[in-house]
DNA sequence: CCTCTCACG
DNA sequence: ACGTACGTGAGAGGC
């Protein structure tokens, strides 16, 4: 079946332009929008397989609506000049992409895409029109879908006529009224003043349309009556600028607009052309003319590098090699570090490299390589050096001496950054090209290890390329004063967080299975009541049936809507609970049901046969603000809020007979921080005083004593001083306190009346990010923060929260993580046995033998407490028992 | 593979 | 008027 998408290109590149933070190619040419018009377009082409498409684009600056109307698009801002340089570079990229383009003298995008649109209507063609323009809807018919552009770019809404009945309950035609009432101030289209939205659309379900509204004005009264009369010519004529014309001559025909796939040939060399690399990877296109093949090309590749790929024979001469060795790269397989194959370890020297097979690495030939990786003395540089450190161990091969890890520094020099492999940053500190793991593995099921000849050239270059890498970045953490939070705080760190993994958590699997089989018949009682009560079977996991059953059946009202239907969240559910009763039942499985699949379910299969024990993985390249994140199994949610919960904390147990579970908490470390960094007096105050923070909060903003606070107030307090260290925001408080938005408005007053420091560090914070363009923890930490200056509201709201937020979140971090390596350092010296086991943002998890307990009690809150000395008092609280639950 | 939902700090 | 709270990871359904 055809398919044609018209592109209203004008209204399109304007979008990407406002959506996309600044992006410049090396020689400073501004390609945002260009950039944000092709994912959009790429997008549409994989999702909707056009076998015909067109971008339209606006030609000339008189268009025939001025003949009628010189004002028309008066006092809309000039095209920003960053923009319109990108017109040229947009329309000769399409050429190359092979997707055709028309504009017609004197006429707009969106009448040629109306009257293409017209006369595909008459032959019965499927077509979707694209733009991020409302008016648009008024094309929509039985074979005319318009996709309206939402935020963003890539994300689309569709509409035919009968969504547009649902949202408005209005014809496609009558959008052209919609229009003519309400006006489009950014077209200067004046419509009937007073009249928004709201009333227009009331009108039009009354009289139907324009001219209905002007010829019944009679049954009007008041001011709307006055208004309608006096600006009746307005409306009539604000109708007629709305109106898409449908009648341009086009000279083109339907085999003008014929798609038939990307040229791959001239489209690589463009998109290299404006450096969108990502956009060249996804499409698997090279940048340049296709290389020569075979062998030649091969070697004049690695010509300059050097690599032996080591067998037995040329084991000595590797060994005799290693003082001069400095980098390597341990080469695995799969996500989970803890269960995955080494395959062989590229290492390199300043101009000698090696390729290492992992069974020559077993073998007792290697022993003295074995003794080089396992020594502390030996100083090595390399990629994911926690990860190769796993890998290596649970294969028995201890690994020691991480010196610098270009990871790590690479999170470090921007946390924003996805994870970047070995070829990003080579690319990135233009060293020779490397390959990239998917072109030399695959990706998904298609992985697969490459002939050896292939894999020890790859993994050679990769422990080559960490050579370059180290020195580039060692002069940029220098610049940027993070030198000394990665040599003695994340290096340290990386090596402490594989201790803890590979030490793993002890998990009693009968009692968790034991739990698995109480919730399991909650589950069946649950289900069983809700089909009862329902009067019908259905798929409880699957919000799309529950919508429908929800929503349709039982007819409950429709309180949010997501993308794809209704919305069944707990959110959505507590709403409709006073209205049926089958709603807390639903309630209560989600909760359930989440316990047995999440928690028994997923920790079950996470358990190792070998230990009995869970070893998770602490990521600590992932979190923009500096916190660790912990996968395989995630040991940082495990539940503590609700008791139903909170019971699987009873399966995490100590490893040896009598041993306890240690934890220690920080006490509002956010909060103190906070009160450090803004130097409020108020609240600096408070924790000097070790008072209860929320009651306090609720005190000075509600003007009570201690004793007058009652629990509602303490509440709302406790609410506001979460949005502060969110950057607050008085729809979130609201959404949060279930209030109204100017209420929480005035929460939010009121509190910065009293925290005047707060307010000016909010304030100042801001400035501060506009001004350099990121933001620091106290340890030097740096996040940036392109979109602090967007003119899109939305995105530079969220830069805002997120510049307010990042010093309080990330200096926590921070204090945390260096109590981690004091405690480590600690426990060594005193030559402890206790182990640490678990950190889960402000909470230490120790496993401790019956004899170090008490000392241990003492020791770890006097060790997290002096972490960083700020202007409050550092708090941790300390509780233990036989396993975690009772650790509380 | 994406979306929704929900667990934690 | 805009439409959000900050930071994560995992399971299930559905395309």
């Amino acid at each position: 079946m055809d398919k044609l998408i018209l592109i209203d290109g004008n209204n399109v590149i304007y979008r990407a332009f406002f959506a996309m933070p600044p992006l410049t190619n090396t020689a400073g040419q501004q390609t945002n929008a260009v950039y944000g018009f092709t994912t959009m377009l790429l997008r549409l082409i994989e999702e909707h397989k056009p076998t015909h498409m067109i971008v339209a684009f606006d030609a000339g600056k008189i268009t025939f609506r001025h003949e009628g109307y010189q004002e028309y698009k008066g006092g809309r801002q000039k095209t920003p000049p960053e923009l319109s340089e990108q017109f040229p570079l947009l329309k000769d990229l399409l050429r190359n992409l092979g997707v055709p383009q028309f504009e017609i003298e004197s006429y707009e995008a969106d009448d040629i895409i109306g009257s293409i649109s017209r006369k595909a209507d008459e032959a019965g063609r499927e077509v979707m029109i694209v733009s991020g323009d409302k008016d648009m809807l008024q094309l929509a018919s039985e074979h005319t879908t318009v996709a309206l552009i939402r935020k963003g770019v890539t994300e689309i809404e569709l509409y035919g006529p009968e969504q547009i009945r649902e949202k408005y309950d209005l014809t496609p035609e009558q959008i052209i009224d919609l229009k003519g009432l309400m006006g489009d101030a950014s077209d200067n289209i004046p419509g009937v003043p007073g009249v928004g939205e709201k009333t227009a659309l009331k009108l039009l379900h009354q009289f139907g349309s324009v001219e209905g509204v002007i010829a019944g004005t009679g049954e009007l009264k008041g001011k709307m009556k006055e208004k309608l009369e006096a600006h009746a010519d307005d409306a009539i004529m604000s109708k007629k600028l709305a109106t898409i014309y449908r009648e341009v001559p086009l000279e083109h025909g339907w085999e003008d607009m014929v798609f038939t796939g990307l040229n791959r040939e001239t489209a690589g060399p463009a998109l290299a052309k404006l450096e969108f690399k990502s956009l060249l990877e996804r499409l698997s296109l090279s940048g340049s003319a296709p290389a020569p093949e075979g062998e030649e090309a091969a070697e004049a590749q690695e010509a300059e590098l050097e690599i032996t790929i080591v067998g037995e024979d040329e084991l000595d001469d590797l060994i005799a090699a290693l003082p001069g060795i400095s980098a390597l790269h341990v080469e695995s397989n799969g996500d989970n570090p803890h269960r995955a194959e080494v395959i062989g370890i590229g290492l390199s020297s300043l101009d000698r490299h090696y390729y290492v097979p992992f069974s020559l690495l077993q073998s007792p030939a290697a022993a003295k390589l074995r003794d080089w990786l396992g020594d502390e003395h030996t100083p090595k540089s390399g990629y994911d050096l926690h990860r190769a450190d796993l890998a290596l161990h649970w294969q028995g091969i201890p690994f020691a001496g991480a010196a610098k890890d270009v990871q790590l520094a690479a999170y470090l020099l921007d946390p924003t950054e996805a994870n970047q492999d070995l070829s990003d940053l080579a690319a990135k500190y233009s060293l020779p090209r490397l390959a990239t793991d998917e072109s030399v593995f695959g990706k998904g099921a298609k992985y697969k290890v490459p002939e050896l000849e292939v894999l020890g050239h790859h993994v050679a270059r990769k422990s080559a390329a960490v050579l370059g890498i180290v020195q580039k970045q060692d002069k940029e953490l220098d610049e940027t004063d993070m030198n000394g939070l990665f040599d003695d705080l994340e290096m340290p760190l990386s090596r402490i967080l594989a201790d803890m993994e590979k030490q793993g958590i002890a998990v009693n699997k009968e009692d968790l299975k034991e739990l698995g089989k109480e919730f399991e018949a909650q589950i069946a009682k649950l289900v069983a009541e809700i089909y009862e009560i329902c009067g019908t079977e259905f798929n409880l996991n699957s919000p799309k049936q529950l919508g429908e059953i929800l929503f349709v059946k039982l007819g409950l009202p429709v309180v949010k809507k997501t993308k794809t239907g209704y919305s069944t969240d707990a959110e959505v559910l507590e709403k409709l609970a006073p209205y049926h009763d089958v709603v807390r039942l639903i309630l209560q499985y989600r909760t359930i049901a989440k316990l047995q699949s999440t928690y028994v379910e997923g920790l079950l299969k996470e358990i190792s046969p070998d230990t009995g024990k869970v070893h998770t993985f602490y990521r600590q390249t992932i979190a923009a603000t500096g916190r660790l994140s912990s996968q395989f199994p995630n040991l940082q949610n495990i539940p503590i809020r609700l008791e139903e919960g909170r019971k699987l904390r009873k399966v995490f147990v100590p490893s040896e007979p009598g041993w306890s579970i240690l934890a220690a908490d920080y006490s509002q470390i956010e909060l103190r921080v906070l009160a450090h960094i803004s130097d409020d007096e108020l609240l600096k105050d408070a924790f000097l005083h070790d008072m209860d923070i929320h009651t306090k909060t609720a005190m000075d903003v509600f003007g009570v004593t201690a004793e007058q606070v009652d629990s509602n107030m303490r509440r709302s307090a406790k609410a506001v001083n979460f949005g502060i260290v969110y950057g607050i925001s008085d729809y979130g408080l609201s959404q949060n306190l279930n209030i109204p938005r100017k209420e929480a408005a005035r929460f939010i007053e009121q509190y910065f009346e009293v925290f005047q420091g707060v307010r000016r560090y909010m304030d100042e914070i801001v400035v501060e990010a506009k001004k350099n363009g990121y933001v620091t923890t106290l340890l030097e930490r740096r996040r940036y923060l392109p979109e602090i200056n967007a003119s899109n509201f939305n995105l530079r709201s969220f830069a805002e929260r997120t510049a307010m937020n990042t010093p309080i979140q990330g200096t926590a971090a921070d204090i945390i993580k260096l109590a981690m390596v004091h405690m480590d350092k600690a426990l060594f010296e005193r030559g402890l046995k206790s182990r640490m086991l678990l950190q889960v943002h402000d909470e230490l998890v120790f496993e401790v033998p019956a004899e170090e307990l008490e000392l241990m009690k003492v020791l770890l809150p006097e060790v997290m407490e002096g972490a960083l000395k700020l202007s409050v008092p550092l708090k941790a609280e300390v509780s233990y028992g036989s396993n975690w639950y009772e650790a509380k």
